[in-house]
DNA sequence: ACAGATATTGCACGCCGTACAGAGAAACCG
DNA sequence: CGGTTTCTCTGTACGGCGTGCAATATCTGT
């Protein structure tokens, strides 16, 4: 209907493109955090007037919006799409992945849950976990509750890991982080709470590598009872 | 150390209290959506002047820190803390009151899981979990474990339930959303990811309480694998 | 009555997203 | 080639945000 781009066309060329400024945003995220990333930081970077950025996203919305595809297009597919492993080790090789991702940048994990992930990378990603879980032996419908619940994991673990540092900047080391906890955790009243202050040691360690997989092992087995017969 | 309270103080009398700011702040999150409970709007609901708030406050932040409090303050315990129910109904009922909590208000999730929960009344959550997880046998480590597991699952779903709709003030009825849902996943293209494609019916129903209750249950039969020898 | 503590205000600063009008550059048509 | 069209980018501006500062009004204890 619309020809949508049109070669030949009057006015000056673009001084930037998109990617310049996904770019630069991208790179404010992960020096000021989540809140760095304003239009006006992202145009000085570039080194334009602020509202040149509406040339090329129609507004901030869009710009995240395609942060969070350009984020999803990142992911090497290529670790977990050898069909010839082992289904669990595909799955978990790509819920690492998607971890070290995020955690990497933990500016951008509030950005990408905070709106529907619904771009041709997310369908990718998708397509990729139905794969396998269809490999593992589920029904269609199974394997595509599974590959939701398997979502719904891996972004609430990052989302409350990201959550319990205070900084902007990259995350600190995963020991320190749990230090900090412990010492925060060592005041647990254990007259009142006693079973919490008990755990006080395991919820330290809540946001390691070893809890996460701990969960998603937990995950996977109960989603492997959908194969076997009730 | 310090006298925390001195009783007779010098000076005029608040003419508010913590809790009118956050009602107002509740008020306003739940009519405007999330960005809705700005200090100054806060402000002008109750009649006082922008900065009047600082005098309860200390700055935004302790706004809604004490607002997550209030709203974990609000779960009843009461339905999960019959320890003669079995525990997977327990844990069910609770996970769904927390919920229901929440949907009904969308504009405050994203503030819970914004920063850490580490207030008295996400204690007590803890503390409930635990027990619930210990009745199930767990040992206390594999319950502190699988506690953080259906914390991750609560609040991931909801975050990714609410982050679907774009809309400020209350969720559309679930039919509506699926519906929405719907059209859009229908647009998938079949030839590049025949596996979303195919599934887009269920896609569409991932917001759904029967999806979380699914998830859920899969949660649970993993964690149950805990108590069963290798 | 007075002194000191406190609640609240008005004003200000520096951010934010973005709407609007205009200047200048580049491609098209004659 | 000139003129017209179309596009990019800028300057300016508006309303909103969180919040710091100084002043004012109000209350308590001496």
């Amino acid at each position: 209907m619309v020809p949508p781009i049109k070669r030949g066309r009057p006015g000056p060329r673009r001084s930037l493109s998109q990617d310049d400024i996904l770019d630069a945003a991208l790179g404010l995220l992960d020096e000021g955090g989540q809140n760095a990333a304003s239009i006006r930081a992202i145009a000085a970077r570039v080194g334009v007037a602020p509202n040149a950025v509406y040339t090329y996203f129609p507004d901030k919305a869009a710009v995240v919006k395609a942060l969070v595809e350009r984020l999803l297009g990142r992911v090497d597919h290529g670790v977990f799409a050898d069909r010839g492993q082992p289904w669990r080790q595909r799955l978990e090789s790509l819920a690492l992945e998607l971890r070290a991702l995020l955690t990497a940048h933990p500016g951008r994990v509030t950005m990408m849950i905070g709106g529907p992930m619904d771009g041709p990378h997310a369908l990718a990603l998708n397509e990729r976990l139905l794969e396998i879980l269809g490999d593992a032996g589920l029904e269609p419908t199974d394997a595509a509750r599974a590959a939701y619940l398997v979502i719904v994991y891996v972004f609430g673990s990052i989302a409350l890991e990201v959550a319990d540092v205070a900084t902007a900047g990259p995350l600190p080391p995963e020991a320190e982080r749990v230090a900090t906890r412990q010492s925060a955790f060592a005041a647990t009243p254990v007259e009142r709470f006693p079973r919490s202050a008990a755990a006080a040691g395991v919820a330290a360690g809540y946001i390691c590598t070893e809890q996460y997989l701990w969960g998603l092992h937990r995950v996977l087995d109960g989603i492997t009872g959908c194969t076997a017969p009730g």
